[in-house]
DNA sequence: CATCCTATGTACCGAGCGGTATGGAAAGCG
DNA sequence: CGCTTTCCATACCGCTCGGTACATAGGATG
């Protein structure tokens, strides 16, 4: 009960395996359940689709990843290192329009191809969740808003070495980013074609101020 | 059963009114429905909550609305005629700019002022609806994709007036602008500061191509 | 092989969901 | 007044939800 955070580590690493080895892989259950949560956001997934998707039944699940809640914080952990990794590199431009290109540039790849389901899963949860002050709804908010403190700070010293234009301060110009890759995100979601999407983004990028 | 459409109506004008009379005005009800979800979402209201918020039982409701997704439809009509009053006024400004700038303004007066709930409701509601491919869900889509189908008109005319500059797309624009404003609700809706808000609009005027 | 410990499968729980049957209450009409 | 017609209130329906009890399967250890 106290381990939560490690569970998956603990019982794959310790070298005990005492009683029945588990029969399926934890990570790739977690994987199958991103996908469930990302397309259905927290309240529509509903156990039974997640246990499908995972291959296991419910006893296992709960037995592995504690409950409902537990296992989205988890995917949601998932979600993070895997998929918004361009976050970190964003940050690391050297100018404040080559930030918000990999960031545009970034989210287009992440929202628009692959297998993964369209759109941003924090969006999606943050508006789906509006249901009730759900513990569920704080976590989702909280990274969002320590995302976005990170790219303030990083147009702080964009302004301190002349990126952007003394008009604009750096968190008008944060939220703004921010509300574009929301829109994105919304219209990637609602099943927007790659080029409408492109073409956003490209919009975006030319109307960027300063360098 | 056949008249969905002008049930209110008919049974406050009909002269005959033969029977007991309704105990409560369908429209004032029919509004407090919105409230409901516009906060909840479809998904998230539930008739417990709808019909506490309408002072009405559910034998009430269902005789009067039809059922859920009737009485849904009935509330996107209501907030489409009464709170989304801007998007005609919007696009008869002179100037691309100013079409702009009066969607924003008025997302942003509906959307963080006042007593209603923040956010946009077809934005929460198109996003919450992922669950299944819903009839709900395309009635959302289809009323987004009307008035962006008006907005890409209006910037094609005001292509052909000069406003827009030769390197940007009416239809690039008009997505453009969709995400800003997407973007805004998003924010309203995690319950961003006005002030932040009234940034956001600032900013994206200011970087707004053409007059 | 016997034993211990854990995972798995089935079947179930209480709660809440959208929606409804039914009996009584309130109005117009003769 | 009696009668018809409609609305209101209670109580209930079948269903799905997240979560669990219990018995069984199965590998490590002696």
């Amino acid at each position: 009960m106290e381990s939560e955070a490690d569970l998956i580590e603990t019982a794959e690493a310790a070298g005990a395996a005492r009683g029945r080895p588990r029969q399926f892989c934890a990570d790739t259950a977690l994987a199958a359940a991103l996908q469930v949560f990302w397309k259905r956001g927290y309240e529509g997934a509903s156990m039974a689709e997640l246990t499908d998707a995972m291959g296991i039944t419910k006893p296992s699940l709960y037995a592995c990843f504690g409950n409902k809640e537990a296992l989205f914080r988890k995917a949601l952990d998932l979600y993070e290192r895997d998929k918004l990794a361009y976050v970190q590199t964003a940050l690391e431009a050297p100018t404040a329009k080559a930030v918000a290109e990999r960031f545009l540039h970034g989210a287009l790849a992440l929202q628009s191809g692959g297998d993964d389901p369209r759109g941003c899963m924090g969006v999606i949860s943050a508006v789906a969740c509006v249901n009730f002050a759900d513990s569920i709804r704080e976590d989702v908010m909280a990274r969002r808003a320590s995302s976005d403190r990170a790219i303030v700070e990083r147009f702080h010293r964009a302004k301190a070495e002349g990126d952007i234009p003394d008009s604009v301060a750096p968190e008008a110009l944060s939220s703004y980013l921010s509300a574009v890759m929301q829109g994105l995100s919304v219209q990637a979601a609602s099943g927007a074609p790659k080029e409408q999407l492109e073409q956003l983004v490209e919009t975006t990028l030319s109307l960027w101020p300063g360098t």
